[in-house]
DNA sequence: GGTTAAGTTAACTAAATGGTTAACTATCAA
DNA sequence: TTGATAGTTAACCATTTAGTTAACTTAACC
């Protein structure tokens, strides 16, 4: 068996994650499962919407290396992979780091009285 | 003026936000401004596509609040707004949180001999 | 004033999303 | 074996997305 961190490239894979993520009914799932696992029924529960509507949402969560699916008898238990979202994270945090470092030198070239106007 | 901050409710903007970062054009965009503030064409130039297709994005950039438009002469000046990215931040960081003490409380559970099986 | 440069808006298209209902599969229980 | 439970798959629909080309606006330049 191959994740979706194996089988996907990086850049696809954060595609996957963001935009999973954009999706209030997915975002509310993430937030339930980080409480701890959950079948999809569970999952579904808070939700006007219908089973298969959820059990979609879920598909594509695990599709983004978000969850993991693993069968329980009947029932299926949904994991949070919390990998995926520190790879979000630590891509989100990376341009918070270059911004601060650009203010940074911009607040040192401003002290040298020199004009930056970012070109390319 | 209002900013997307005001406007928006919280849930909707993370939506915006999320969404937007679901593509690899909006994030290459996003990343370039993280080094500094450019105008559109020159955010426009390592792409293949046309000048309105990047503009659009450009556009859904700002009503996600992720950067800032400012008229500049005859051309426009795109900055990274680093509150948008902090927020987004914030949201995966709290659901890591959540995980990690699930996991903590998970440990000391099965110390105790209990069986937990996430229920609601 | 006329032209070029920078960018947006409009109108269109193909594909993806988010939802529905209906039908199906698989497991547990009587 | 019969039936209920848990969930997926299929087929469909409306809306959004990501791109195109063509036309428009606005500011700088001669």
């Amino acid at each position: 068996m191959t994740t979706a961190t194996e089988t996907l490239q990086g850049d696809e894979e954060l595609s996957l994650v963001f935009s999973a993520l954009g999706n209030p009914t997915r975002r509310s799932i993430v937030r339930r499962l980080a409480l701890g696992p959950a079948t999809v029924s569970v999952l579904a529960e808070p939700f006007r919407m219908t089973l298969p509507a959820v059990s979609k949402h879920i598909s594509l969560l695990e599709r983004a290396g978000l969850v993991h699916l693993e069968r329980r008898g009947r029932s299926r238990l949904c994991t949070l992979r919390a990998e995926a979202i520190v790879e979000a994270e630590s891509w989100l945090e990376s341009c918070r780091v270059y911004w601060t470092d650009t203010l940074d030198s911009l607040a040192r070239h401003l002290e040298d009285g020199d004009a930056p106007q970012g070109g390319s």
